[in-house]
RNA sequence: GGGUCGGUGGUCUAGCUCGGUAUGACGGCUCCCUCACACGGAGCAGGACACCGGUUCAAAUCCGGUCCGACCCA
């Protein structure tokens, strides 16, 4: 770890520190506790656990994000001496997965149902083993200081375990139920999903009329063959319906209107007949029916439509299938269109009724459409048995804890949406008809029917405990993932085992910190059965960042021409994890999404290779057994020492508040300025003037001491955001300045607040300008580097006490610093004023008089302008209306103003 | 249909809770390879804060409306 520090920084540092940090175990709350870091009695604890990817594939930017936030906070606690533990695992990720497998089988001609169940299980298990290992890798890249001997897989026997107690006790309290509803068909992966798994899209398609011939007294049903042409001949009487979804009309059970409909009430009680199957369907009126849409005239089909579903059940109304699994026309009731497709089907279906005349017109119409997320089909609604979890109970519980603030959301307005959900939650539908997952843990008795959810610890059922009798089966069907992951914060910790070390001490976790956009799809879940299950909310934070987009806002997306400059891999490659790292903190706001623009990894890098460099810079001015006092014990400092202790201390303060409140973006701000700019550009300077001097010996001490000391303090700052680089540099520090074995445990600074002092900063402030303006008139004359200007001052005690540093930084000749008396003024002199004291640089011989005259001319008019406009203002209703101090503010910056343009006034005079 | 978020120099971004003419980065321009760093140093230029109206002495910030972009729910 100590070999010395290359002449550049390269992240290619990277994975040996990690594989060291592993190895010594410092990830593991086990060792902060042998090493005496923490006490389990005393201490406090930190817990979090990851999101758990999906093992369907690699990390993205959004994991990256995650991995970032979370080992920031980890290391952060850790380094305030809690017992951190930062849980890593990996989601079996149900429809993804099997969905994911069965394309690849199908590219080698393997079908899923040929293989059967077994085997195809089998496969997926050796998917599962490659993609979790290539997540694991990804996310030690990342730096991820999780204890990976505590990693869990939600197919793990003990998670197992965990979720069907969690069955076991919600289906014993009725909580779970099995029933015949409506659901979301995807006839693509032949399975049920739930509610949030749809995405609707606007879809342009149409609206078609359709007539349905009326039971008259002169015409009872239809005389010919569908198909005929004559099917309705004789038909006096229709009724117009207009449906987006013509080949369901096959499952119609009823017509339905408003009872005041102007056209048709006179038919409300009739019965109408439909096309195709000639089935007799009562007419009927309904609330929901719009009298705006169509022809004010609705098809029921409640086998269907969500809608249809519920008018029926108002109704009494028989649900109809006519759609099998795969969405293909069942026989019994299409008739010639029997095992058509519903798109073939429908086709057919208006050919057909265009051709019997009962197709009045067909309008071009937008509609939502929904689809299932992860395979894009079209959803069926579709009416089966399946198994569902009352969310009712379930999400009070959980809306009264997020009132109690026993958990806070943050940020606050994503407790609005949170509650918004819970509200108007329906019934959570968890049965999936997958191979893939955790298979329900419910047996039917074939004899007796019964319905049988035995223990816990119950593995295998052989006989009914009703009738004794052997025929059982198990329920085919899986639970949905969300189930399952929904109990990651305790199922981690050994739950349902209450008694374990780990959920003893752990649980509840600190914080979940994950996207916004799987609030509802997971942490409402996790909180519902959380409390339910355990009796405590499972964290008492939870945190929502935003989404990662390109630099233009866009989503990224595989599609994406340079989807490589996204990937967090190549990125780690190409720039490194810590500058990742770093862009995508100091980018992060709860809950705004970031436009991550590539360019700023390498302004990241830049900054970890300054930081680097003035390392190099203090080791090579400081042997490494070098005697050095502390920061405590050293005396006699100059005004920049004091200067920059009281800027580092600061920081201190305000970073760490930054932590706390996770404000990263600010954080990162304040100690990038802070060590770049002040530090860097100002300090180290400086302190070159004591390390260069041959004549000064004892003098060496302080800023040596000085320099270690922030340097230290920096690194244990930066720690969380960029682990590696800081681990590296500090390593390199003189041992006599590391307390700790690494920086990774060692302890987060805080603030000295005598050293703050902030006079003494204004003072020193005064220096930093003056040179400031000393290196504009060398720019603005092209003064040359190695030129040594004169300085002429009146009040020359102001700068005495960092004269010296005047000296190097502005390029004085020393021999050629004077004072001013009186009122004299010197001729061809450069002016230059700073907090209220002047100062003159003769220029004769090394400027052009006349350039500078006309700059001088330019800047007066701006000041007279700004003059003239606060001059206005205090002339107006400000000077009375406005608060005492705001108006004398105004007024110093009035004279401030006024004394410039004296003074530029002068200069003009004194170029002349 | 309901709701949320965003619209700030060429590009990206902070500030908006708590009103006093704006933060940083990248890029641009000028000078400098000064013994840590050209992944650098010194300096400079560049913004009617989407639009309209209101409140106010004063609006990027508060209020109302409009337009554009993204998203969530139905």
């Amino acid at each position: 770890m100590k070999e010395g520090l290359a002449v550049s920084y390269n992240h290619d540092i990277e994975q040996e520190i990690y594989q060291w940090w592993e190895s010594e175990g410092y990830f593991k709350p086990e060792t902060q506790i042998e090493l005496g870091l923490v006490d389990r009695e005393k201490s406090s604890r930190f817990c979090i656990t990851i999101p758990l990817p999906n093992v369907t594939g690699q990390l993205h930017l959004g994991h990256a994000v995650t991995i970032s936030l979370e080992d920031l906070m980890t290391r952060f606690e850790r380094m305030n001496q809690k017992e951190a533990l930062f849980i890593p695992g990996t989601d079996h990720a149900g429809i993804a997965t099997q969905n994911v497998v069965e394309r690849e089988l199908l590219k080698q001609g393997i079908k899923r149902k040929d293989l059967g169940r077994e085997k195809f299980v089998e496969k997926i298990w050796e998917w599962k083993d490659i993609y979790q290992a290539r997540i694991t890798e990804q996310s030690k890249r990342m730096g991820m200081s999780s204890d990976w001997t505590r990693e869990h897989f939600t197919l793990d026997p003990n998670y197992i375990k965990a979720v069907r107690e969690a069955f076991y006790r919600l289906y014993t309290k009725r909580l779970i139920y099995r029933g015949e509803y409506m659901i979301n068909w995807c006839p693509r992966c032949e399975s049920a999903i739930s509610d949030l798994e749809t995405e609707s899209e606007e879809k342009s398609s149409h609206l078609w009329y359709i007539k349905y011939p009326i039971i008259s007294n002169t015409w009872k049903k239809p005389k010919n063959e569908w198909g005929s042409g004559k099917w309705a001949q004789g038909a006096s009487e229709f009724i117009t319906i207009a449906t987006t979804r013509p080949e369901t009309l096959l499952g119609d059970s009823a017509v339905a209107t408003t009872p005041e409909h102007k056209h048709y009430q006179k038919y409300i009680g009739k019965r109408a007949v439909l096309p195709v199957n000639a089935r007799e369907i009562p007419i009927i009126t309904d609330d929901y029916v719009d009298p705006e849409f169509g022809t004010g005239v609705l098809k029921i089909t409640p086998g269907h439509d969500p809608n249809d579903f519920e008018i029926g059940q108002r109704h009494n109304l028989e649900v109809i299938t006519v759609l099998d699994e795969t969405v293909h026309l069942l026989p019994e009731f299409s008739g010639p269109y029997a095992g058509m497709d519903r798109n073939e089907g429908r086709k057919a279906i208006i050919k057909d009724l265009e051709n019997e005349g009962l197709l009045e017109k067909i309008e071009p119409y937008l509609h939502q459409e929904p689809h299932c997320q992860r395979c894009h089909t079209v959803i069926e609604p579709r009416v089966s048995i399946q198994w569902f979890v009352k969310t009712k109970p379930l999400a009070e519980a959980a809306m009264e804890k997020v009132r109690q603030k026993e958990t806070v959301i943050i940020p606050k307005r994503e407790e609005l949406r949170f509650f918004q959900w819970m509200e108007n939650i329906h019934d959570w539908c968890i049965s999936r008809q997958l191979w893939w997952g955790h298979r329900i843990p419910i047996w039917y008795c074939d004899e007796c029917s019964k319905e049988i959810c035995p223990s816990p610890d119950v593995d295998h059922l052989n006989k009914c405990p009703e009738c004794g009798n052997t025929k059982v089966r198990r329920e085919e069907d899986v639970l949905d993932t969300w189930f399952s992951s929904g109990l990651w914060p305790y199922a981690t910790l050994g739950w349902p085992d209450i008694e374990h070390v780990d959920y003893k001490r752990f649980f509840p976790t600190n914080t979940r910190e994950t996207g916004y956009d799987i609030l509802f799809f997971w942490v409402a879940r996790e909180m519902m059965l959380g409390i339910e299950l355990t009796g405590k909310v499972p964290y008492e934070t939870v945190y929502l960042h935003g989404l990662i987009r390109d630099e233009r806002g866009k989503k990224i997306s595989k599609s994406m021409e340079d989807v490589d400059r996204y990937d967090p891999l190549h990125i780690i490659d190409e720039h490194g994890a810590d500058s990742l790292r770093y862009v995508l903190v100091s980018n992060s706001i709860p809950g705004i999404d970031t436009n991550l623009d590539p360019r700023q990894l390498d302004a990241a890098h830049h900054f970890l290779n300054k930081i680097w460099q003035s390392t190099r810079f203090v080791l090579n001015n400081i042997q490494q057994n070098e005697q050095l006092p502390k920061i405590t014990e050293i005396k006699d400092l100059t005004i920049s020492d004091r200067w920059i202790l009281s800027r580092l201390n600061r920081l201190v303060k305000t970073f760490t508040d930054c932590m706390e409140n996770f404000d990263y973006l600010t954080a990162t701000r304040e100690i990038k300025n802070f060590f770049w700019s002040e530090f860097c550009d100002w300090y180290v300077e400086i302190s070159k003037i004591r390390l260069y001097d041959e004549n000064m010996k004892k003098e060496k001490e302080i800023p040596k001491v000085i320099l270690l000391h922030v340097l230290d303090t920096s690194f244990r700052l930066l720690h969380p955001i960029v682990p590696f680089v800081t681990e590296k540099l500090w390593q390199n520090l003189p041992s006599a300045v590391k307390s700790e074995p690494a920086l990774i445990i060692s302890k987060w600074p805080e603030p000295d607040e005598t050293f703050i002092d902030e006079k003494l900063e204004e003072e020193f402030q005064f220096t930093i300008d003056l040179i400031r303006e000393i290196r504009r008139i060398r720019a603005t004359f092209n003064v040359g580097l190695s030129r040594k200007i004169p300085l002429q001052i009146k009040e020359i005690t102001k700068i005495e006490k960092t004269r010296k540093e005047l000296i190097a930084l502005g390029r004085l000749d020393p021999n050629n610093i004077s004072t001013l008396s009186g009122m004299e003024q010197p001729k061809r002199a450069a002016r230059v004023g700073v907090h209220g004291i002047t100062a003159y640089i003769p220029l004769e011989e090394i400027i052009d008089l006349e350039k500078e005259r006309s700059k001088v001319e330019k800047r007066l008019e701006k000041i007279e302008q700004k003059i003239s406009q606060i001059t206005v203002k205090l002339n107006g209703p400000f000077a009375q209306k406005a608060p005492t101090e705001i108006v004398e503010k105004e007024q110093e910056k009035l004279s401030e103003l006024r004394s410039r343009k004296a003074q530029l006034k002068d200069q003009l005079v004194i170029l002349r």
